[in-house]
DNA sequence: AAGTGGTCTAGACCACGAA
DNA sequence: TCGTGGTCTAGACCACTTG
């Protein structure tokens, strides 16, 4: 069930790595057509490896000259991860704790914080740790039809995760909203943290492969714990 | 000049997606060979037409299915831009104050504020307008060795445009780091806001095609005019 | 079983850079 | 001019979904 795309390319591009490692920057690689032939694979595949180690910053090409070894860089690309793979990510052991949990029945007038959300609808909020600290607040509203019995469930550990294992919903894609805010006195006192300080307000729209919403979020982040590194090309 | 790549499959996206507009979400589009026989190209150009479709949210794709329209969705993939690409999106007339520049000569101990590049280097600290409206402090470094007679030219509009038409150093990708801070008094009295307000504090760095850094900057950014929105996919 | 998208190939020609 | 990367083609086979 592997879910690897471009077989070949991105095994070429494992081989190539740890050479293009050990040589100096700027150092011209050989050419796709030795590649190709060198690895019996055709020169689509060779180009799609190299555009794979280009990626990441590994190499970098230039048209009619050829490709070679990139200087340094330390960023990550941004790539889609749930709060528990972040917090993986930087060594941590992600936990939540459940503050509250209920089921939002057809409201009349219903409030624009699950909007895009069809009701009744979950209302989950939690806490989340890493490593025992708590790290972030946040609220997320699923939809019951798309996670029957969700009350039923462990909801101590990846949203993301159970979305996906218990109720086939896989989020492939999220629409997200930074904004710099000061944390109010009443999140201060559920995160422990003295008030006033400034953090993270994200909005986030989880998305199916098929483009549906599956899941929506508010969640307020510790600033002092959190930076948001990415890179961003032309 | 035109840099358009994969002339063909951009046309033919550009084509397509008006016509995907019209359709309702969900309803299958033509099948890749269908497309191929119908605009006279390969299939290999319809894929990457269909890709760049999908990229920016127009369609999904489901192995062993079909392709369909995808639900329309409002956020813009993350893209690299200047402050003044950034202020044109959003309809306002961008400016910058110059408030100091000056050449760093070669220091002994120097600051790691502009770590990374070689000395001797430019400091330009600026504001940035949007429409008469102060936006953001900055203060970017630029090596004399890429720039020189930086002095002489005029600091008002896009740095960016002036590193690529004056000096040819296009800036193609960009490494971001964003923390949420209060805006200290200092730079709150320049940007003639009331103190205590959050904001952003962003560290770029810029690098030309060839991996190498050629800008260094630090930004505030006010909270209550900027957010930051972005797509993120698995 | 038939039809769809997913991967890969071999080979052609174009556009650019360096000598 | 020659060698490089950039684009494109026609066709093959695989993997998946649906009837």
């Amino acid at each position: 069930m592997a879910k690897e795309e471009f077989l070949k390319p991105y095994r070429l591009a494992e081989i190539l790595r740890p050479e293009i490692a050990e040589s100096d920057p700027h150092e011209p690689i050989p050419t796709e057509r030795q590649l190709a032939e060198r690895f019996g694979v055709s020169r689509v595949s060779v180009r799609q490896a190299l555009a794979l180690l280009n990626e990441d910053g590994a190499i970098y090409t230039v048209h009619g000259s050829g490709s070679f070894v990139a200087p340094p860089r330390v960023t990550k690309q941004m790539k889609l991860l749930s709060f528990s793979q972040e917090m993986e990510v930087r060594g941590l052991k992600p936990k939540a704790k459940v503050l509250n949990v209920h089921l939002i029945e057809s409201s009349t007038n219903r409030s624009d914080d699950w909007a895009g959300i069809t009701e009744p609808t979950y209302r989950i909020e939690r806490l989340r740790y890493g490593n025992d600290d708590p790290m972030s607040w946040e609220v997320s509203y699923i939809a019951s039809e798309i996670a029957p019995d969700l009350l039923k469930q462990d909801l101590t550990g990846s949203l993301y995760t159970l979305l996906k294992n218990n109720y086939g919903q896989e989020i492939v894609s999220a629409d997200e909203q930074l904004t710099p805010v000061l944390i109010d006195s009443a999140t201060s006192t559920k995160m422990k943290l003295t008030p006033g300080k400034p953090g993270f307000e994200i909005h986030r729209h989880g998305f199916n492969v098929r483009g549906q919403q599956v899941e929506l979020s508010r969640t307020i982040r510790r600033g002092d714990r959190w930076d948001f590194k990415y890179t961003v090309r032309a």
